[in-house]
RNA sequence: GGCCCCAUCGUCUAAUGGCUAGGACAGCACGCUUUCAAUGUGUAAAUACGGGUUCGAUUCCCGUUGGGGCCGCCA
């Protein structure tokens, strides 16, 4: 492969928010691209707006990257390349192909209001334009009048009347260029061969176009990604809250089932042509396997938690118990560690694997088990069915045949068998039901035997015992 | 307002002219069951609308409607 064909592609975040799912999305969908093809995957951190952006969520861009597992191999941040752009500006300027231009805010205004009453498309074509300024923004000078046509892979050609355009904005000065600007220049600079962006982005291409072929530039390949929308459908933002990955992460969500989840947000392999159900479920690996950018949806999706919950749950069930263990301690605090061996923290996470859709609900979970909340004697009564005295006989009777088990071997199993016959005299419910009320305090829990089995046979006793007390005085 | 993009169950989607429009999530019902959960089975649910083209349209064309994006000295 020659050099010039070799696939290079980027994301180009601004620091000016937490990096959300949209942008993860579209961070794996180049990376499986430049992956597959054997390309370069490039972190652009597009900060040229100091104003707005900010150290920590510069930093959660990698952090969140790196989290994910999409590494790149190439970091740029563009506050770090202003003499770049400025030798491209000044060529620009000194080709008379840019010029400032000294229109105040107010001028302006007043000029996009008019054209607003009138119905005209809202542009700055500047008055002095040819009249060799020297202060003010700089602007193209804007005198294509030919269409431009994207060729874009996801949605085919898109024209654009570029006199529609005007002469628009690229820099605020010689050291402060604009979005536009510094986009067309690091792409070329960087030798990017796919722009794949979000749609978001279609309007901007001609502009980048118009300013890539003022400084001679090769076009890149272009690919834009369909929005990702927020459950009122309108274009993912920070209002809509909660979606960047670090409070994902936070909440206990594996990144297998991120990844999973936002790989399904607008890319869909075909249907298994032997009929086999379609599959949902994909490691990375098997992303790399399938993914094409010509699967890629045309329309918007809206990104629901609930699907992300069930990937969540497959993910944390198909873990092994020591890596489960070993992610979840993480979410247990060190006041519940404390209260656990590493037996029973290993039963715990056995335990909650088939019952938590986030990490984070380890901890209460962990704590309905190791506490035993205050609870009123009606609880132990199965559906009511029972009463006391009888209810009361059989917990003794529980604590007799459990007590009579030797500590080494007490067990759920062991358990089991010393109350079988009691069962099988009094009926499942009428052991079962307060035996595992005994055991939780609680109207809802995991089985007696759950708790047999983490929490040991002293614990158990004195917690049947307890029980047997709140039914004889209450 | 101008320009651009988009349109299959509630949600993510499959089916690119041809079987009763398929799957997944969520929902509902039932089974299992001491509760909760897990699990099994079943069920409801969609081609926005109107015109064409065609023997035949979810699929192709046009229009309407709807949704979205951009129009910044933000990215």
């Amino acid at each position: 492969m020659s050099n010039s064909a070799q696939i290079r592609v980027r994301i180009a975040p601004s620091p000016t928010g937490f990096f959300n799912i949209a942008t993860a999305r579209g961070a794996l969908y180049n990376w499986l691209f430049a992956k597959q093809n054997n390309g370069v995957f490039i972190l652009r951190i597009e900060d040229t707006d100091r104003e707005r952006s900010e150290q920590i969520y510069d930093q959660d861009i990698i952090d969140s990257l790196t989290w994910l597992g999409l590494e790149y191999a190439e970091f740029y941040r563009q506050t770090e390349r202003t003499d770049i752009y400025k030798k491209h500006l000044q060529t620009l300027l000194d080709s008379k192909r840019a010029f400032y231009c000294p229109h105040t805010h107010a001028e302006l205004e007043h000029e996009s209001e008019t054209q607003k009453q009138n119905k005209e498309p809202l542009r700055h074509i500047c008055s002095v334009r040819d009249k060799n300024q020297t202060t003010g923004i700089i602007r193209i000078k804007n005198n294509e009048t030919a269409r431009i046509t994207i060729n874009d892979t996801i949605r085919g050609s898109i024209e654009f009347d570029p006199t529609l355009l005007g002469d628009f904005s690229i820099a605020k000065s010689l050291e402060e260029v604009l979005y536009n600007f510094a986009v067309t220049v690091d792409d070329c600079e960087m030798q990017i061969s796919h722009v794949i962006r979000g749609e978001d982005h279609i309007s901007n291409t001609p502009k980048q176009i118009l300013i890539g072929r003022a400084l001679g530039f090769a076009e890149p390949q272009w690919a834009h990604l369909p929005l990702l929308l927020g459950k009122d459908r309108s274009k993912l933002s920070k209002r809509h809250g909660g979606l960047s990955i670090k409070e994902y992460r936070e909440q206990g969500y594996l990144r297998e089932a991120l990844i999973n989840f936002i790989a399904l947000l607008g890319w869909h392999p075909s249907a298994d042509a032997d009929g086999k159900p379609e599959k949902e479920l994909f490691t990375i690996l098997e992303l790399l396997k399938a993914f094409s950018l010509d699967k890629i949806q045309k329309s918007g999706a809206i990104a629901a938690p609930e699907k992300l919950d069930w990937f969540n749950r497959e993910y944390i069930k198909s873990l092994s118990t020591a890596e489960l263990t070993k992610r979840g301690l993480a979410f247990i605090t060190a006041e519940t560690r404390k209260k656990l061996t590493p037996a029973m923290l290993e039963k715990c996470v056995i335990l909650f694997r088939k019952r938590i859709t986030r990490l984070s609900e380890l901890e209460s979970g962990i704590k309905r088990i190791v506490d035993i909340p205050e609870y009123s004697k009606e609880l132990l009564l199965w559906k009511g069915k029972l009463n006391y005295k009888k209810t009361s006989n059989n917990i003794d009777n529980i604590i007799i045949l459990l007590s009579g088990i030797e500590q080494s071997t007490f067990s759920s199993k062991s358990a089991e068998v010393a109350l079988l016959p009691l069962i099988e005299k009094e009926g499942k419910g009428s052991i079962l039901w307060p035996l595992r009320a005994a055991l939780s305090g609680q109207e809802a829990s995991a089985g007696p035997f759950d708790f047999i089995d983490i929490l040991g046979k002293d614990i158990c006793i004195s917690r049947l015992k307890k029980a047997y007390t709140i039914l004889s005085t209450g």
